[in-house]
This record gives C-alpha cells, structure tokens and sequence, in this order.
DNA sequence: GTCGGCACGATTGTCAACAATTTTGCTCGC
DNA sequence: GCGAGCAAAATTGTTGACAATCGTGCCGAC
C-alpha cells in the first residue's frame, strides 16, 4: 500500500468528512459510479488521502442516505435500487418537490432568478455540447436549486437525496444515453417562476417528475444479482 | 470507570447502532431528552453496554438526522432548535403529510384500519388517565404510523424525523404540559381514512399541523446560550 | 471431470492506547 | 474580595495493531 499521505488531486487540503460524502454524491448524480461499484475503503483512502476513520464515516454517512449499501463484512457499495425504490423515490419526489416550486415561487427575489437562469443556460449548453456528465449533473443539480430558493434547508437536503438516488435509479432502468431531465420543462418552470404562478409551476413539476418515471423500464424482475448485470454492461 | 459488559436493563442483548439510534430517538420523542443535553460518551457506554466506537457511530447518524448536534472536541447534545428551524420543520410537515395521508388513504386496508383504531385508543387511555410520556409518544407515532400505512419507507424515514424534531421544538417552546397534538384532530383524520377521502384528509392533516405550530411560541430572541435557559428550567 | 472441503489472502470490524483539546478548579496577584 | 492565569482532570479525536469474517484458488476424493 501507498503512504496514504497526500493525493495528487489536491495536494494541500486534507478532506473533511463533508468534503469526502460531498464528492461521492456528486459522482453518483454525474454517473460515474455506477450503480454497484464497490467502494473500498482502502481504495477510497488512498483516493482522498486519509485515514481510514474518515472514509469509515464517511460511507456510514452515505448509507444513512441509502446513497451506498453496507454489507456486514463485505465492504460498501454503490446503491443499487430495486424497481420497488425506484417507485418510493419518484412517489416522495412528488410529494416534495411540487411544495417547494410553490413555496421558491414566492420566496424567489431577483438575484435567485438570475441565479437560476445562469443555471439553465449553463444546461444547454451541455446539453448541446454533448456534455452528458455535466448535462445530467446540472440537470440534478437544477431541482437542488429549486429547493434552495424555497430557503427551506430540511427540504433541500431531502431533494438533494432524492435526486441524486434518481441519477443512481436512471443508471439502473433508464435507456442508455438518456440524460435525467428533458430540460425544456425546466425552461417552462423557470417562466413559471418569473410569472409568479405558483400554482402552475407546482403542477408543471409534478407531471415534469412523471415524466422522467414514464421514461423508465421498471419491469426488470427485481435481479438481485445485479453484480451480472453491470458486469455485462461494462464487457 | 464500570466494567463496561452488560447493562442491567437488558443483560442477555447486546445493542446494535440500529437500536440504539432507536433508543435515543424514542426518548427524544418522549421527551425525556430536553434540548442540550449533554450525551456523553462514557455516559452512554455505560448505558448500553457497548464500545465507544458504537456510541459514536450512533451519535454520527442521530447528527445527521439532527435530532444531536456534534461540537468538535466538546460533545454531543441533543438538539435546540432554532425558532427558525421549527419553522422549516413545519413548512417540511405541511408538505409531505398530507399528501403521505393522501396515498394512505388510498392503500390502506382493514388491518391497517385496526391498527389505527387501536392506536387511537391508546392514545385515548394514555391523555384520560394522564400518562404524558405515553400521551405525546403515541401522539407523535400516529403520524409515523400513518406515513407507514402509505406504505413509502423513504417517506416514513422522513415523517419519522420530522416528529422528532417536533417534539425537541415543542420542549423548547412550547407551553409547559401541553402535548404534542390535539387528539381530537387525529380522530378526524382516522374517519376520513375510513370513508377514503383523500382530500379532505389531507386538508384536515395541514391545518392540522398549523394548530401544532400555532400553539408554539416562536418569538424567542433566538437564544444561542441555550445552556443557561435549560440550566434554570431544570432548578 | 466435477464437486466438496480446506487453507490462504484480502478486507472489514473492533479494541486499546495515545494525542489533543476543552473544561474546571485552584492559586497568585492586585 | 475579585479576576486573570495556570495546571490538572476529564473528555473527545485519532492512530495503529489485532481479531474476525468472507471470497478465492487449490487440492483431493469420488
């Protein structure tokens, strides 16, 4: 094993625990850790360039969100949910994120508008670039932003949680190369906020979310086994 | 220090994280963890009967759900809300209950009724005969229960969190001795699950959750040396 | 040739000692 | 008598080594 002193990523800061489940979860909203991907923990120091303690919380952490599982003696790894999960992510994701357009709707001030727009832009020129990582990043990272106009901290982390299972969701079911969000209905929901119609904006993001479901094939037969199934994705 | 093996409440078991999180949740929930409490370490080994490294990875994941606040190289105490924060707890409440009711009146079944029934009458037993512990656990249970009974784990983990927090906002500001819902309502609640409307469900649950809010006083100077208040309260 | 068992290697889980920081009580000086 | 400074004690944070468990490859028996 290497010293596990520095990281060539960035070699003055060490990594706080926030910092190292911070990363993980934007890996895995950006697909870069797919669905499975066992996360060791010496690998993961090594990578972060710290102790093992850390890393330890760190995955504790991430498996309280049931971003990774635990397996007892088995290490960690990414998340792989089951069509069943699938569903109570996008059931609560309703539940949530339609109130929080509509709380963001009142509360957005000039600043979060521009704020936003400057995030929608940024999405298309991903989306038209061809830059699917940052493309489904920002897509993710839109509904977060959302919630953050809302200024409601407790259902910002809940969206952020749930969004970043739905990017693990879509790496599961979803058919290959589509991307999170058709970003046309972001557009629309950002005029709905500069309208102040938070009564559309609510229903737009309610059906927007049904959307993405409907773009699902949530009829595999709940594969347990699903270490084949990525293993013959990767070959 | 004490032999660190067995506890004497339960001495043949040996406690998981799981159950202790659980432990310390359901005291909260009953109050009989006031804001700022110091949960010390050795304290709680002691308790359980466990190793430090156990305690700490409870006190870990309670902190992630904020029911503790960890301060670096001074502890863990249970968390003193912010009226701020009791605000965002409630405005998260009023919007995923009721549509959690929503879908709970849609899946539930004959047992799922009896159980209600039978909590409800609890409930009922613990308020006549003046059991407050019982009165405010059970109160506070009704609305876990009635997330569970939507059958969604992703939302009841939240409802769940949420009522904790409740009753940690409540022990703060609340009147002394009043409980954490009116009963009453929650019998309402339970008749329109009977008669499956939703929608009067799921209105009756936000109003509901304002009377909750109302009967707070949250004009407190945001007291940020809570230690002192708790400190006269308790002599 | 294939299946069951066995031992090895690797990884995770746990524990105990150590280091660092905070808190508390005391003493000294004013 | 009161406050600042200091020192001891207690508590938390970290590190390292050790124990337990699981996966894997090999070997032998049928």
């Amino acid at each position: 094993m290497r010293n596990v002193a520095q990281n060539p990523e960035s070699p003055t800061t060490s990594f706080g625990e926030e910092e190292i489940v911070e990363q993980i979860y934007e890996a895995a909203i950006e697909q870069r850790l797919p669905p499975g991907t066992k996360l060791s923990e010496s690998a993961l120091c090594e990578a972060f360039g710290v102790g093992r303690m850390r890393i330890r919380r760190s995955l504790l952490l991430l498996a309280s969100r049931e971003i990774v599982e635990l397996h007892s003696n088995r290490g960690a790894y990414v998340s792989s949910p089951t069509p069943d999960q699938a569903r109570e992510v996008f059931e609560a994701r309703r539940s949530i994120e339609p109130n929080a357009v509509r709380i963001a709707v009142d509360r957005a001030n000039a600043d979060d508008l521009g704020t936003l727009k400057r995030h929608l832009d940024e999405e298309a020129v991903a989306h038209r670039d061809g830059n699917r990582r940052q493309a489904i990043r920002l897509s993710g990272q839109f509904h977060v932003e959302l919630a953050r106009i809302a200024g409601n901290a407790i259902m910002t982390r809940m969206v952020k949680e749930l969004v970043t299972r739905t990017s693990l969701i879509i790496g599961m079911f979803g058919a290959p190369g589509t991307t999170n969000c058709a970003d046309t209905e972001h557009y629309q929901l950002f005029d709905f906020l500069v309208a102040g119609d938070g009564e559309a904006a609510s229903q737009l993001m309610n059906s927007h979310l049904e959307h993405i479901e409907t773009n699902l094939d949530l009829t595999a037969g709940a594969s347990r086994n699903v270490d084949l199934i990525e293993l013959f994705k990767r070959s």
